[in-house]
DNA sequence: TATGAATGAGTTTTCATTCAT
DNA sequence: GATGAATGAAAACTCATTCAT
């Protein structure tokens, strides 16, 4: 029939979503897709693989459509507005979660770090790129190290997603983006004084 | 023999670092610790008990020598410098891995969600203090939400974890707290600034 | 494309000899002929008869080429030389493995066992009218049980095998067949001894 | 309890024997045995390790008693009457079929052959030594090569056991060895021949 | 003829946990 | 306190086979 492929890599994403990485077992996804477990391993070899398989699907898509945003990303101001959209459209969809459980799980099997490794670099870079696409010909430019910050940022976001699993109730970083928001305009100003700090 | 729990309690903390929350089987545990898989049962009923007892006691090991280290704290540079130790001594040690694998495990194993974040709030008090402690009568004071910027810090400690377990190769955050260091004096007037934004 | 049965014979062939009874699977079978699963089952109706014809097409083959051999046989010391030669082809291509892992694995599965020996009889009566003919017209006719020494060489022969399987570096058996062979010639003496001793 | 893993021992030897190699699983094993299929795991670590410990079992039992009735065996006579003794419990006993169904099974398993190999060596030992036992100080000794001759009667119970599994009915090899015996007597004057003949 | 997809029952093995001693 | 043994449920994965196309 159609779609068995995809929908196992959807039953795949929710089950980790919602069990976690340890109660994503053949069992529970099949069980999502309302499919026979062998399929997973007709399809995908391995669970290990319908896992990637699913973590590249969500990558994708996310990445395609931040993408676009990041095209109309100016300033500042608009860069943490944009930051501040991925972060609740993520946290809310589970799409981190499905990152940080793969991430965790893979201290278990290890096989499978360098595979979500390499589906994580791709987020390091977008937002290394963003930094650099709005401090770009700013005196920011050389201050700010575009990487390290990007490799920040995602850790940031890891991090919200593993506290937003523990409490879903509290929402600390969406008053810290508020904040953030705010300070935006006068961050201008503060780095101009690290540089001179700098060159000093 | 003496100090069987105690025992147990270190292979099961050894047993996260290395194998991760799924590799933290009975097995496991009392294989690492040369004791008999029964003996988790007795002294601590299942093994979220042990886990959990685990995490209360590096938790505590922890929270008393780094409070220590914040007697001594007066700035803002000796914050940073102060994040930038616990920073690195904990990541080395894998404290914060046991963290990140229990909160991760937690979506799996969802009675202890509730147990880890009781654990995990001291954390988020401590580095709320931290800030209160060094903007106590400065500008900063009501500019910064402390709380906020405490899970904040407590969010990038956990993010940066899992990404080490990813890659250990690479460090970024060492380079971000070096960065931060040197940002730290100028802090003061930035925040003025932003003092002076805010009252606009 | 021509040749789908034969193809799948001679992968299940190939199969048997690496793999085993065990490892001669349908997915094996067909990923050795480079070939879809589901023909096995169009053209076989199941593996067991696949593993028949199989065995069909390579004692057809032997027996016509061995058929030859014999017809050119008068002598005890030709005959040993023929065995000898057979056991050598035999060996090194694996045909013996076929019928030992056939009769072994028909122990599991008990419907083949009927039918696999239906086409070992050939073999033995090969193995008869060889005796029955070098001995024809001689003392050694009425002395040595043609059929039941035919029984024993194959025997021989399969458990020959069986030791080749374990450790292929050993070749214990050709050196019999050369102690053998040197031995023929006084073969008739000896049962001529035989018979008088039957007499007395 | 008392006596599991012999249990288990047991179980895996009547299952072998029974179902054959292939036949022989957890549960097939454990279900003969009436326990669970998880204290196979418990007591050998995995399948291949019963299996082992089954063949050890039965083969040094037999070999005590084998080896006690080679002390009592002196000439070519007694070693034949000492080889259909052997052949007649093996072959009914099924003590033959654990070795060939395990060494037809290494062909699939191929970390188990050198294993199986291990305990067959001392059957062609005993064989060898028996042969060496009564040509010693003889005309034969020089003439027969024990090993080689060892080897071959190992193959030859082997396969007499594999036709003995296709076909209970029939016992040709009985015959054999009847007539085996009763060229027995005479065997020491062809040999003498054989020695005449090699020496000329 | 041929194929990709599908399935239910089976495989080995591991799990957390219990229990008698 | 401690241990070896035991267990039912579940894990990942494979099997022979069927079926629609």
């Amino acid at each position: 029939m159609t779609g068995t492929k995809e929908r196992l890599v959807e039953a795949a994403l929710a089950t980790i979503k919602e069990e976690g990485y340890g109660g994503t077992t053949a069992r529970a996804i099949a069980g999502r897709a309302g499919m026979n477990q062998a399929l997973i391993y007709y399809h995908f070899g391995d669970i290990k693989n319908l896992l990637l398989a699913a973590l590249d699907e969500t990558s994708a898509k996310r990445m395609a459509s931040y993408e676009e945003l990041l095209a109309r990303t100016e300033t500042i101001e608009d860069l943490v507005q944009l930051a501040r959209d991925i972060y609740r459209e993520d946290l809310a969809a589970g799409h981190v979660t499905v990152l940080s459980e793969l991430i965790a799980g893979s201290l278990q099997h290890k096989d499978m770090g360098p595979e979500v490794l390499k589906r994580l670099r791709p987020w390091i870079d977008f937002a290394a790129r963003s930094i650099e696409k709005v401090t770009k010909d700013t005196a920011l430019e050389t201050l700010i190290p575009a990487r390290d910050v990007g490799v920040g940022i995602v850790a940031f976001y890891l991090g919200v997603d593993l506290l937003h699993q523990l409490d879903p109730s509290e929402a600390p970083a969406d008053r810290l983006f508020d904040h953030a928001a705010r300070l935006a305009p006068a961050l201008g100003m503060v780095m101009a004084f690290g540089t001179i700090e700098e060159e000093k």
